[in-house]
DNA sequence: CGAAACGTTGACCGTTTTCAATTACAGTGG
DNA sequence: CCACTGTAATTGAAAACGGTCAACGTTTCG
C-alpha cells in the first residue's frame, strides 16, 4: 500500500536533479528534533524512521513510521521548525531533500509543483483506503477485502512479493491472526493459497 | 481530526472565485458513479458520502467515507473517468468544483498549485497520525492518545464539540469502549470531565 | 552449515464487541 | 409549561474475537 510498493515517491526526482547524498542514522539516532528548523524533507532509503510528538505532558504520540521508499516530513516545508523527532527504529539510511532547492523548484517549476500535488493526493486517496480498510473489525473480512484490492491486476490473483508478516503490520493485525484468517478463507472456498499467490474465489460474474 | 475540525479545506477558495452551486444528493442517490467521466472534484456540504469501489468479483470496498467540510475525488483531477462510486448515505449537499477550472487554476496560478500541494501534504500528515493511532490496540490508550494530541490548543484542555459517538467512530471503537475507557481514565485519575471539555491529568510538567 | 526470519498451528486469556436496558437531555408540538 | 420523542450517554452481562505465548517445521541467506 505504501511507496515502497510501487517503487519510490518520485519526489526525488521533483526535487534533485543532482544526487543528494544519504545521510547514514544509527539505531535510535535522530534524523531531526521537534524545535529542529526545518531544512529538508526526507525519502527513506533502507530502514524504518518513526516520527514522534513530545506532548505537553511529556507523553510520546508516535505519528507515523516511514519505511523503505516512504517520504516524511513533507509537510515541513511550510513550517519554520519540525513538529516532531525522526527517530530511526534500525539502523537507516535517508535520502535528505534541502526544502529551498524542494521549494524553489515548486515555486518555479510549474510542473514541478502539479507533480507533487499530484503525489500528494494520492498519498491522500491510499492513506484513506488504509484507513478505510482498518473499519473492519473482523480478521477474515479484513483480509478479504485487502485482497480484493490487491487483486486489482489480474482479477482474482493477487500475487506476494512481500511478507505475510509485512501484510499484517499494513492490515493492523497480528501474524498469527493473518494467518487464521487465510486459513479460514481457505476453508470457506472464498481463496486458495498457492506457491506465491493466491487466487480468490471465482464468483462467475 | 479531518477538515471539518478546522473549518473547511479551502479547496474552494484555491478554485471557484465565482460560487459554484450546491448539488443535492438524496440518501442512496450516487454523486457519480465508477466509470463516469470525471468532470469535478466535490466537496461535502452536509451530509456523508461513502466512496465505495465494485471489484471485479462483484464485490464492493469502501475507500473513504468524506464528512462535512471533506474534499473528496481531489485526486480524480489526474483520471480521466472516477474509480470509485460516491454515494450519500444520508441526504447530502455537495459543492462541485469543475476539473477544468481546478486544473486550469492549478496549471496556470502558481500560487494555487502551491497551496493545493500544501493542502494535501497536510491532509497526508494528519491521515497517517490518525492511522498510526489506530496501531494502539487498547481502547483507553487509544482515547488518552486521542486526547493528547486534542488537547493541542490549551495544554491539559480537549473542548468537546463533536458526540462521543462520532469520535468513538474516527477512533475505530464502538462508542460503548470510548465510554468505558473514559471511565476507566477517570478512575485511574488521567481525565477529569467537565461539561463540555475533558481536562488531562497535569503531570506538572 | 547454522542462525535468523518466516510460516503455521494450538491453547489460553483479556478485551472488545454485541445486545440490551436505563438514564439524561434537548427540541417539538400540544 | 409540560408530556412526548428521538438521540446521546452510560452501564451490565455474555459471547466472540484477536492478542499473546509457545512450539515447531521451513525457508533464506551469509
Amino acid at each position: 500500500m505504501t511507496n515502497r510498493h510501487r517503487g519510490g515517491t518520485g519526489l526525488a526526482g521533483i526535487a534533485s536533479p543532482a544526487a543528494a547524498p544519504a545521510r547514514r542514522i544509527g539505531a535510535g539516532a535522530a534524523v531531526f528534533r521537534q524545535g529542529d528548523p526545518a531544512t529538508a524533507v526526507y525519502i527513506v532509503e533502507s530502514g524504518r524512521i518513526r516520527l514522534v510528538r513530545h506532548l505537553a505532558d511529556g507523553s510520546l504520540v508516535s505519528l507515523h513510521t516511514a519505511r523503505e521508499g516512504d517520504a516524511f516530513a513533507e509537510a515541513s516545508l511550510w513550517s519554520e521548525v519540525y513538529h516532531c523527532d525522526a527517530v530511526a527504529e534500525v539502523p537507516s539510511r535517508v535520502l535528505a531533500l534541502p526544502k529551498p532547492d524542494l521549494l524553489r523548484s515548486l515555486e518555479t517549476d510549474q510542473a514541478a509543483c502539479l507533480a507533487f500535488a499530484r503525489l500528494m493526493a494520492e498519498q491522500v486517496r491510499e492513506l484513506r483506503a488504509r484507513l478505510e480498510l482498518r473499519n473492519i473489525r473482523s480478521a477474515p473480512e479484513r483480509v478479504l477485502a485487502w485482497l480484493r484490492v490487491q487483486a486489482a491486476g489480474v482479477p482474482g490473483v493477487v500475487p506476494l512479493d512481500r511478507t505475510w508478516s509485512a501484510v499484517a503490520e499494513d492490515l493492523g493485525l497480528t501474524k498469527e491472526a493473518v494467518y487464521r484468517a487465510l486459513a479460514a478463507l481457505e476453508r470457506a472456498g472464498e481463496i486458495r493459497r498457492e506457491a506465491k499467490r493466491v487466487v480468490l474465489r471465482d464468483t462467475g460474474i
